[in-house]
DNA sequence: CCCGCGACCGACCAGGCGTCCGGTAAACAG
DNA sequence: CTGTTTACCGGACGCCTGGTCGGTCGCGGG
């Protein structure tokens, strides 16, 4: 019956790009379905009638838009060679100018403060450390067969070098004035430096 | 006129810990000042008569416990003696048996996210990490005046531990099933000695 | 031509919120 | 005793929100 059978995938892309949009803008709390509805030229009932809830659609919002980043992410790391280079070369998370960067923070941010309290979106949070932790695992394996890492254990290692990334970001985000993206690149470069250092087969400029 | 001079002062203390107390166990957005009211023992107009709107008594709790959590761990510090014993030493920050530590976070990640969109917060949000900085590039120094570190600039450095700092436990807090608090421990300790091994004068354990 | 149905609209509702305000009782001052 | 100020009470007000629901429209089938 439908005119386009593809028209709900559409409709629903449409309303969770609005959402993003507004719950960066805005935040998670103060953002309005009435709002979203708008950004999404659509109506409240249009809105209703693909997502009952505020809380479902929000939930579907942060899964799809870490999907999104971490897609892109992984793009990134695909296009360079040398596997520590690798660990080194997320430097599109200090962009400024990147739009991807500058909602996204603000959105993990919120998604954080409400896993405090919510289980739900705490393992929200947790699939989307560990889709970090498994790309840098396999970038860590990745070394180790080349003969470029000693033998340790991935997991860790890149459960560290991910929390690294994400505490530094956060204060360049949060706090740019005292916190220069030549800081943040300085100090992750450092500091991920020093946690593989006693791993790297000294043969490395 | 009032019967007791310093009521003013402990009237406002009752009301910030039971905001404190109130936002760390329903959140930023989701705590109501009747409920915090109540909390405090107070009626909505009592708490009215000390504090005009919400935002102004969210803004004097968040002050007040950063205040005291930086009281805190300086006190901490100061039993230490060695510096880089010193700068490993923040281990009750991945306590969970500690109340201050459960409900700090929280109460922390709320004022990020808020921080996200509101200036007023991210000066809040950066007066906390300042103090920190303070503290550390203290200890540095302390130990570059004892020979212990080779000269290195004190502040960067202290922000660059900080945010280490930072991200490992909001990895610890938010996901401690895949983040341990030995996994914690052994990734900052790791981390931190990493990036001062440049700048350790070759005489340590 | 009409029927049914899915997409969509927008007015509406119940409840919750921060803030305001009129009131009260106690403690002084004169 | 009276007037005034302070600390506090708790209901009222006005606004806003998420969710609902009766209704419209256009299209495809019969």
């Amino acid at each position: 019956m439908p005119p386009i059978p593809e028209l709900e995938e559409i409709r629903r892309k449409q309303i969770i790009d609005a959402a993003l949009l507004t719950i960066s803008n805005k935040g998670y709390a103060k953002a309005t379905m009435a709002e979203i509805a708008q950004a999404a030229n659509m109506s409240k009932g249009g809105l209703a009638h693909y997502f009952k809830t505020k809380r479902e659609l929000f939930q579907e919002a942060f899964t799809e838009f870490y999907r999104m980043i971490f897609e892109r992410v992984e793009r990134e790391a695909a296009e360079i060679e040398d596997p520590m280079d690798k660990l080194l070369g997320f430097e599109s998370l200090f962009d400024a100018g990147d739009p991807d960067v500058v909602w996204g923070y603000p959105l993990l941010f919120d998604c954080m403060s409400v896993a405090g309290r919510d289980p739900e979106y705490r393992v929200l949070f947790s699939d989307w450390v560990d889709k970090w932790v498994d790309l840098l695992s396999r970038i860590i394996r990745e070394g180790m067969e080349a003969g470029i890492f000693s033998p340790l254990k991935p997991e860790p290692m890149a459960r560290a070098i991910s929390a690294v990334y994400q505490g530094i970001a956060t204060r360049w985000f949060l706090a740019r004035k005292d916190h220069s993206r030549d800081w943040a690149l300085e100090s992750y470069h450092n500091a991920i430096r020093g946690l593989m250092a006693p791993y790297i087969i000294a043969n490395h400029t």
